[in-house]
DNA sequence: CGATTCACCAAAAACGTTTTTGGAGCCGAT
DNA sequence: ATCGGCTCCAAAAACGTTTTTGGTGAATCG
């Protein structure tokens, strides 16, 4: 490895002129510019980014988080649109991404295994984790690290998080079906403790209570994003309700469970049942019938997560705000007015 | 930050002695020991790994290298496969994941971006790019960086490559489509450059040889990966030439286009023409009507890319050699036998 | 002409570790 | 008693940079 040294040696002058003049420092004549510049073209030097992290303590790198389902982390819905906009957003401006995946370290949390790589911020985009995981979020909300999650709201002074609008998102759904002439409308809801799933479920209950349908809790049933669950989910409540005309799923991949278990019980959908997902993933489309959902703006929400972290990184007395990013409904195939009895 | 030497004065020892505790080495009697590693706890210590890395000259990270095409380099079909078995065995094995996104380095070649950031080694996972890269490969490939390419032919001290059996995989696609008696199959293939696309050519001719049919050239067409140039390709051919009763595309998201081109003149696949692709990548199943293709073991492909990197960063006089994974013929609902003229 | 500024550079400190070197103290064997 | 070999530790060197400090000689100013 060719070092500082070296050149310095070559070129006849000190370390620190040579450190200077590949800096493009002034206090260094023409001169010996030149001659060292050339030296370092001649002995192929490249700066070592480790060293220079050492005493810089910026090491032009972003760190990413996921969740870690066995198996297989990356498996958030948005992995793909928010991984590609982060690239393009922070490869821009210089730094490149470090993905955390070492799972030797037993007691380390977020906000060590970020002082010890000493990133210089940190994006989250995690799964459904357990409670296990608030502790942490907690501590790194607090730690100073600069740092912007994505759906969990985090906010610190330098921590801060971005995410779609789902209560209005749910209300786009909802008035698309009670437009169309629903009535009886299940939720097929997400979980307990997330944000994301609170909102969506506000703009159901919401859109009922503002249309004098009034909301009926038996309505309601949590699938846990899965689609497996939701299937089971959907299937109780046609059984017990078979007087519903609409399900709207909280995820697409909800929503295909749902429109399965129309399917086990010889609905159609959308001429029986309607259905409407969240989210406008690729589920949605390839989904019979390509699904009635609620966009939202992956790439974007990726994007902005970036460009928050970048303004908090290089803009010193920058004051991170949360950011909410519009959804907006696409209507497909599976939604149709109700059947008149 | 708090560092080896605050918990060496306070232990009232040397920081060598803290760094042989903490390093579980001997030579430190089980009292100190105990002290250091109380302190250590209390401070709420944690190494600083770029420090580390500069003296040890290993960074227990694995870089990797995607395709850069604008907006979106992570289009590879293999991506999400190949990231997550990745993921997978150099998470388990202790390394962290650097991904190479920063643009502001003009003159960098993937071996200069290496070296400054002293990746311990290196995975490539490249969409066609063109010629220019070439000589940064072969530079790469003699750099001794250990180095594992997916789908490119790299070989070296520390560095070779993985793919698939395309060559047999090839010939599974055809001798389906001969089994069903077709006999005027034309070949959508790839570019002109990737030993993937020569590979699948050779086993569209050798099948076609072997089963003394003969190789025509003017039922074959380049594509080049893009769903678009197929469909073109494929409109004209089938102009040309309509007794064609089978298509075979050198991947998935061709084939569509393939199937979209039968459409337009009114033909239906699979009843007037049927259609294979190469990869099962979503689009395969997806597809109206979902596609017969050749399955690449995409995850594997990625799991044994990390694990021969692996095997060369720990056994120091692993020789490696270049793997290739077998392929699969998945029968769908886009082939059949022709009809009876 | 003396004092001040300026352009240029070298030397050394610093970053937080690991690794090497060497040495003090003790025990057992000669 | 002396030597050799332990066990335990401190001191210092090393990793490759940047940054701080300080200094020399020449030019400028009063």
């Amino acid at each position: 490895m060719v070092t500082i040294k070296d050149i310095a040696k070559k070129a006849g002058v000190s370390v620190s002129t040579v450190s200077r003049t590949l800096n493009n420092y002034s206090d260094v004549s023409p001169q010996t510019r030149q001659k060292v510049l050339q030296i370092a073209r001649e002995l192929n030097y490249f700066p070592n980014a480790v060293a220079k992290s050492l005493v810089q303590k910026k090491t032009h790198t972003i760190g990413m988080f996921f969740g870690n389902k066995v198996n297989s982390g990356f498996d958030h819905p948005f992995f793909l649109d928010v991984i590609s906009a982060v690239r393009e957003v922070v490869g821009n401006a210089g730094y490149d991404l470090l993905i955390f995946t070492n799972k030797n370290k037993e007691r380390a949390t977020y906000t060590t295994l970020c002082r010890e790589r000493s990133v210089d911020g940190v994006l989250l985009l995690l799964t459904g984790e357990g409670k296990k995981r608030t502790e942490q979020l907690i501590e790194l909300q607090e730690s100073g690290i600069p740092c912007i999650a994505i759906d969990i709201p985090l906010e610190g002074r330098k921590c801060t998080y971005v995410e779609s609008d789902n209560y209005a998102g749910a209300k786009l759904a909802m008035e698309h079906l009670l437009s169309l002439g629903h009535r009886k409308i299940a939720f097929i809801g997400g979980d307990e403790i997330s944000k994301t799933s609170f909102d969506r479920l506000r703009g159901y209950q919401d859109a009922l209570m503002e249309s004098r349908i009034g909301f009926d809790p038996s309505l309601v049933r949590l699938g846990y994003f899965s689609r497996e669950k939701a299937r089971q989910a959907a299937a109780e409540l046609i059984a017990a309700q078979p007087q519903i005309t609409a399900f709207f799923a909280a995820s697409d991949v909800m929503a295909c469970g749902v429109v399965e278990a129309m399917d086990q019980h010889h609905l159609q959908v959308p001429a029986d049942v309607s259905v409407v997902g969240f989210d406008d993933s690729k589920e949605a489309e390839h989904c019979r019938p390509p699904l009635t959902t609620v966009r939202q703006q992956k790439y974007e929400l990726g994007r902005e997560a970036a460009r928050l972290l970048l303004a908090i990184l290089e803009k010193p007395d920058f004051r991170p705000k949360h950011a909410q990013l519009p959804c907006a409904l696409v209507i497909r195939s599976s939604t149709c007015p109700p059947k008149q009895p």
